[in-house]
DNA sequence: TCTGGGGTCCTAGGACCC
DNA sequence: TCTGGGGTCCTAGGACCC
């Protein structure tokens, strides 16, 4: 029995966000930056057009952006985050639970394995309807036997405007399929990227149906075991499950400054506020960190400059979930990997070795399991318990967020209001 | 002047074991 | 003169994803 599975993906994400409350915006052309307004992370469907690649510098840009007259909006990663969930939920209303997998920020897969009365071409159709009258957003739907073809579905039903929105591999006729293959280029294929693509070249593999057609097993001498599954999966063999929310296995907070930094004191602030962010997530996770890692960077753009970035990591006699342990360790190593006369534009954290909290690993040279200190334990979970309800940086460790910006603090010049999220934010409709 | 911030998995090679 | 065969674990680097 051959499965179905469908991948609803939102158009432009990011740009899409943006025009929900500000309709204003709709059919202008837009990007999304990067933190600090660095790089183009999203573009809509007009400056697509215009050919102007993802990934860009904004600054590099900002002649032709004034010539077309797009605007740019700082990223509202609150903004995102809260649609996203929202147009997730309207999607788990089509599946049971556990035949959805949401797969990245606007990104779903949904098996319809079992729903095998229904009509997925209709099906799709309400899902757009529905996901568009609810959050206001824009999705494509892709439909085939494996999630790399549900995939390349979706590529189609956004690229091809015939198919209006919904691509179904699984009733479409062969020679349909073959011709469209044909006329899509290898690199957009989930699994190919751009190294791979360019050594496929010389073996005559440059469009979708090239490599359908290639022998999994020689794509696998080449290119590793994960290329001779997405060989298989285009070939319609399953090979990739649906896959259930798991626990991160590493945690990482790092972010370029507004400004330089040279001074060891500003780093350490720099590291007390990303050590809280990371450490934020890990106990919402449940989780203890057995190593923690920490790095700074000097601009490696900037040919003048004397570059500098070294890293450092520790391993924990005790694997921890608590903020002063873990931040302690992170400037101790951020002290010992520091030196003067630099220019630091960006320092970061890392927590690995990640187990769940409940597992406490015993010290061989102890004759007991340390016992867990209530008093301490109490103390955390007021922390997180006030933070959750007056904001983020209520309590902290040290200095960190008692300045309200520091001057190394992220540049953010179009931010749009937390329209969903924030009170004072709340769009008003008058009349 | 200005160039993001997260993640995952696989593989090869070295060190070590018997 | 001749120098085996089978493993595990760890790490760094490379590739990919969004």
């Amino acid at each position: 029995m051959s499965r179905r599975i469908a991948l609803v993906d939102v158009n432009a994400f990011f740009c899409s966000c943006e025009r929900v409350f500000q309709p204003r915006y709709e059919g202008v052309p837009l990007v999304v930056l990067s933190n600090n307004d660095g790089c183009v992370v999203a573009r809509s469907a007009e400056v697509k057009a215009l050919g102007l690649p993802m990934g860009m510098p904004w600054f590099q840009m900002k002649d032709q952006a004034r010539q077309h007259g797009i605007v740019a909006f700082s990223s509202n990663y609150t903004l995102y985050g809260d649609l996203s969930a929202r147009c997730m939920r309207v999607l788990g209303q089509f599946v049971p639970p556990e035949d959805q997998e949401v797969y990245s920020i606007d990104e779903s897969f949904l098996d319809f394995t079992h729903q095998r009365r229904l009509d997925l071409t209709a099906t799709g159709q309400a899902m757009r309807a529905r996901v568009r009258q609810w959050t206001g957003l824009p999705v494509c739907v892709g439909i085939g036997p494996t999630k790399t073809l549900a995939k390349l579905a979706n590529h189609i039903a956004k690229k091809r405007p015939e198919w209006n929105g919904v691509c179904d591999l699984t009733t479409a006729g062969g020679a349909t399929i073959d011709t469209t293959m044909a006329g899509i280029e290898v690199r957009e294929v989930w699994g190919v990227g751009r190294r791979i693509a360019t050594r496929m070249l010389p073996m005559g593999i440059r469009t979708v149906s090239d490599l359908r057609a290639a022998d999994p097993r020689r794509m696998r001498e080449h290119f590793g075991m994960v290329m001779e599954r997405t060989v298989r999966e285009l070939q319609g063999v399953a090979c990739l499950e649906l896959e259930d929310m798991q626990p991160k296995k590493q945690i990482i907070a790092s972010r370029a400054f507004g400004t330089p930094v040279y001074s060891m004191q500003e780093l350490a602030e720099s590291i007390r506020e990303y050590m809280g962010r990371a450490v934020r997530k890990l106990r919402l996770q449940g989780g203890q960190a057995g190593v923690v890692g920490a790095w700074i960077e000097t601009n490696r753009f900037r040919e003048q400059d004397a570059q500098y970035s070294p890293s450092a990591s520790i391993k924990l006699a005790v694997s921890s979930d608590d903020i002063a342990t873990l931040t302690h360790a992170a400037m101790a190593l951020v002290r010992g990997i520091y030196r003067p006369g630099y220019r630091y534009v960006k320092s970061g954290v890392m927590l690995l070795d990640l187990t769940d909290k409940q597992t406490q690993q015993g010290d061989l040279f102890s004759a007991v399991i340390p016992a867990k200190d209530a008093r301490r334990e109490k103390l955390l979970g007021t922390m997180d318990r006030a933070n959750a309800r007056w904001g983020r940086n209520t309590l902290g460790i040290g200095s960190a967020g008692l300045q309200l910006r520091p001057a190394w603090a992220m540049q953010r010049g179009n931010l749009s209001p937390a329209f969903t999220t924030r009170w004072a934010d709340l769009p008003v409709i008058r009349h």
